[in-house]
DNA sequence: CATTTCCTGTAGTGATCGCTCCATTATGGA
DNA sequence: TCCATAATGGAGCGATCACTACAGGAAATG
């Protein structure tokens, strides 16, 4: 156990610069062999795997046979299979982040009501559109497993900014009498909103039939109207 | 392959067999020795492993060692490890569903904002005071590996009954009025319900510094709101 | 051409997986 | 007392787990 561990360590302080490096070169200059690609592969056959059968039902070999790459090539770019994760959620979190809705400036001239349906209902599009990332998040937080530390903290970060993101859009669209009555109403709405989509999405994987627009009109009106009433 | 399924369905009739008839023992006459408490034994301490670590972080090692039985007990009990998983799914919702709060009879001379608030209250504390459960369940209908179909299918199957008693109480509570405007606004109120429900207690799980009691409030005032625009 | 760096291919490690076999014990009914 | 049944104990099956050692190929650099 201790051997091992150090063993691992010093592996992957090497593998960890090197994929660092790897990573730098394919966001900008010219590309390095195909080792970019074949990062790229593993993460995404990681990806496929995990939001299916999360951390522990996701194994090496498995990842092995969808990336057609062989286990040498998936430990030369990732020191072990925690590391593995944390880049896969990572990786896949740029693509999901990249076509998030704006969600901070209120348009001007156009009712509230109408307004804040049009944002929830994106906002949980932006989810269920792309569902296999929130999947896995949500899979990844629900076990309690020690181990895979590092992808679970980084969803719960991401999750952390977009909630901050919702709690500035409602500091913006609340009638200001709230800042007196419930300084922390902003914090509290944008958290629950962000709970609520995570229900619909959880109850949606579920039920499989599933009309997310009905109940993201529903969720409109009831913010609307406990904004109204609480502010 | 073949083979390995034909042993496994031949054991499993008498083992099923063998467990179905311990079982009504258990429930009504006489026990029948000891095996009816290590049975419990055994489907504890996969309940116990399985809401930390899912399906495939329960092995029946873990299981093994946390029962301080030996493998061919938990064998001799249960045909594999998805009929454990679906034993232990049937045994801890008896035990949840006992603490159930009665949800269909408003009761009179109430403010429906009142009589409302605390059935919110109640059926979120419902689930958020023993969270083992429920989370088990959000877990396995998470992941989407084939096997462990039984369980997933018995935790669905409980999850529609809540909901139906939540649709009978809005029949009762909600103004005349919806049946011409809305029919289904019983239904879709309790799915949103259960929906929200399930979505604080993830974020609670994510985010561990949690007030129910402030979520079930807004939730209430939110109910309450959309009931009366909408019927 | 030679060297260096990156990456793949092969073949394996010990540990653990789900599961089985079968001898042995405990117990209640005859 | 003898027997049938219920249940345990323990050893061990083949498969798969995460992970490693190491040689060799392809391409860039000198």
């Amino acid at each position: 156990m201790k051997v091992r561990n150090e063993t691992i360590a010093s592996r992957r302080g090497g593998s960890g610069r090197r994929a660092a490096r790897k990573e730098a070169d394919a966001g900008g200059r010219r590309q390095r062999r195909q080792g970019v690609q074949s990062r790229r592969r593993i993460l995404e056959a990681t990806f496929d795997l995990a939001q299916e059968l999360g951390y522990q039902g996701t194994s090496i070999s498995k990842v092995v046979e969808r990336s057609g790459l062989p286990a040498s090539s998936v430990y030369w770019h990732f020191a072990d299979k925690d590391a593995l994760f944390a880049a896969m959620i990572h990786h896949s979190f740029e693509q999901w982040a990249a076509n998030l809705p704006k969600w901070t400036p209120p348009t001007k001239g156009v009712s509230r009501r109408d307004e804040l349906a049009a944002r929830v209902r994106s906002a949980i599009a932006s989810i269920a559109s792309n569902p296999e990332f929130w999947r896995l998040g949500l899979i990844l937080s629900l076990q309690r497993q020690p181990g895979e530390l590092q992808a679970r903290e980084l969803f719960k970060n991401i999750r952390q900014r977009v909630i901050a993101n919702m709690a500035e859009f409602w500091r913006q669209v609340l009638p200001t009498g709230y800042r007196r009555r419930a300084p922390d109403l902003p914090e509290l709405l944008a958290r629950f909103t962000m709970a609520t989509a995570d229900g619909l999405f959880v109850s949606a994987q579920i039920d499989s039939d599933h009309d997310y627009n009905r109940f993201a009109d529903l969720l409109a009106d009831m913010l609307e109207a406990v904004a109204v009433r609480r502010s």
